[in-house]
RNA sequence: UCCGGAUUAGCUCAGCGGUAGAGCAGUUGACUGUUAAUCAAUUGGUCGUUGGUUCGAUCCCAACAUCCGGAGCCA
């Protein structure tokens, strides 16, 4: 008989009485010398497992079930019932046990019943997808990518996919992952001993990208609205809980639309996914609220109910400057906001999600739209209570003088003639951002450090599973 | 990369200049429609690595490694 998967088996759909299997893993097991075990089994469908009653009448009782532990994997046949006991609505009055998988050392086994730190579990991180915080980790990262999808979907825009591997080394957005497939112990050279890169693969220097937003703007200027949705890479030497050299970034992009379109975008964007999340996981986030981050509900329905507040960076610095609050780092007009000032921004002066908006032009990227006053550019970040930034975007300079000439103050060369292209062929304002994935997951679900929120998180030195 | 902190049983931690302890897990038994079950007994450790100080180092010192927190870079 096929079996039904645990969230089907406990979502009252199935009739009581009726015969049904279910597969996954042993999360614990408890004897009765009434004559049965309880056993309780997970196969990932849900946050809760389901019960299953296995009486000692069973012929392998003895020999096989009293020796099923936590992580064995089972296949268990029997009839849906009501429960007798609390803590749950139906069980499985079980008929045949199968062990497909044994563990082979209980006292060994990683994953013991019990709490574990998440410094440890990333050291298992092979293993840690069958603790109860990893498994709601996935269904929540699941839904968000799901949501993501039939955000852009349902509202016109086309899905991207940009190159992971560019040329360009000039993106703007930090260190590069080389790609090669020269032979490091003995490198080709030019006439004057530099590395001939035309005898590389692509014919010239290659990385991971850090970005697909050049890419996508070249859609965006015939497809109107865009998004790419995939992995980046940053080979930064950054040792924090909020990055990782290898991570998912959600890059829109809107045409004939400026700054306050993106922010009116970006507002809409993470409140519906995080109505969704609230929707959808509700199991999942009410375990979070509960063992992770007691504020975890609250502050993802302030941010569903849209509780933004928007600001300039001018009028940002000067409440940094009229707080009696110290800094470690002074605050003054053209300086880039440090961690302690926007945490300060949107923890303690506002309490919710704020978004600064045109920052001097000194500080940001190339590409970002001049303003009137000449000293700022249209960008926007979004800064989110716990997490710092989690939007980063822009307007994006649609006009051709305007950006060579930026192009020429930060040292952009040539190779990017085909994004000044964009500019010379039916221009049109245009604005974008990126939302970093796991950033994203860390706040919906209140996990304090970035590793934990992708399966096999890459940092320095670290690339293990 | 910089500044702090940590490294002792499978896991989480306590401890002390005279070579070690708890809780949980594991194992065994008792008990029970149980559900982080409970109760009893019990196994288990070159105290991160390498040097140094000392009669003697797990403890003090130094370097290194790894991890954690904060900062920078950013998403």
């Amino acid at each position: 008989m096929a079996a039904t998967s645990i969230k089907q088996l406990l979502a009252g759909s199935i009739a009581t009485g009726n015969a049904v299997t279910a597969q996954g893993w042993v999360r614990s097991r408890r004897d009765s010398k009434g004559g049965f075990s309880f056993m309780a089994i997970h196969d990932g469908s849900s946050f809760d497992a389901i019960q299953a009653v296995v009486p000692a009448e069973l012929d392998n009782y003895q020999e096989e079930v009293l020796q099923a532990g936590v992580g064995c994997s089972v296949k268990i046949s029997g009839q849906l019932v009501a429960s007798q006991g609390k803590g749950q609505a139906f069980e499985i009055q079980a008929q045949s046990v199968e062990v497909i998988g044994w563990v082979d050392d209980p006292e060994s086994y990683p994953i013991a019943k019990k709490r574990h730190s998440f410094e440890y579990l990333r050291t298992v991180a092979h293993l840690r997808p069958r603790t109860n915080t990893f498994g709601a980790i996935t269904r929540v990262r699941t839904v968000l990518a799901n949501a993501i999808h039939n955000y852009f979907f349902d509202r016109e825009f086309q899905w991207i996919n940009t190159p992971l591997i560019t040329a360009s080394d000039c993106e703007g957005a930090g260190e590069l992952f080389r790609v090669s497939t020269l032979d490091l112990s003995n490198l080709p050279r030019t006439e004057n001993e530099a590395i001939d890169f035309s005898r590389d693969f692509f014919g010239e220097e290659s990385f991971l990208t850090v970005s697909g937003q050049l890419n996508v703007e070249s859609y965006c200027m015939a497809l109107s609205k865009v998004y790419t949705f995939g992995p980046t890479f940053r080979a930064e030497n950054s040792n924090t809980s909020r990055h990782l050299a290898e991570f998912w970034m959600v890059e829109p992009e809107i045409a004939f639309a400026d700054l306050n379109d993106d922010a009116d975008l970006a507002e809409d964007f993470l409140s519906y996914l995080f109505k969704t999340v609230l929707e959808k996981c509700e199991d999942d986030l009410a375990f979070f609220n509960q063992f992770v981050d007691k504020t975890c509900l609250e502050r993802l329905q302030a941010v569903a109910d849209k509780s933004f507040v928007r600001m300039d960076y001018t009028e940002a610095v000067d409440i940094l400057e009229k707080t009696k609050k110290k800094f470690e780092y002074p605050v003054k007009w053209g300086i880039d906001l440090q961690s302690e000032h926007e945490r300060f921004l949107c923890e303690e002066h506002v309490g919710a999600p704020v978004i600064v908006m045109n920052y001097p032009k000194e500080i940001k990227a190339f590409y970002m739209r001049m303003n009137d006053d000449e000293k700022t550019v249209a960008a926007m970040d979004v800064l989110a209570p716990g997490i710092g930034e989690i939007i980063g975007g822009s307007q994006r300079e649609e006009r051709l003088d305007v950006l060579q000439a930026r192009m020429a103050e930060q040292g952009v060369g040539d190779e990017l003639w085909w994004y000044k292209d964009l500019r010379r062929y039916g221009t049109v304002p245009h604005a974008g951002f990126g939302l970093g994935f796991e950033r994203l997951i860390s706040y919906v679900t209140g996990m304090e450090n970035i590793r934990d929120v992708i399966p096999f998180p890459r940092t320095p030195g670290n690339a293990p599973f």
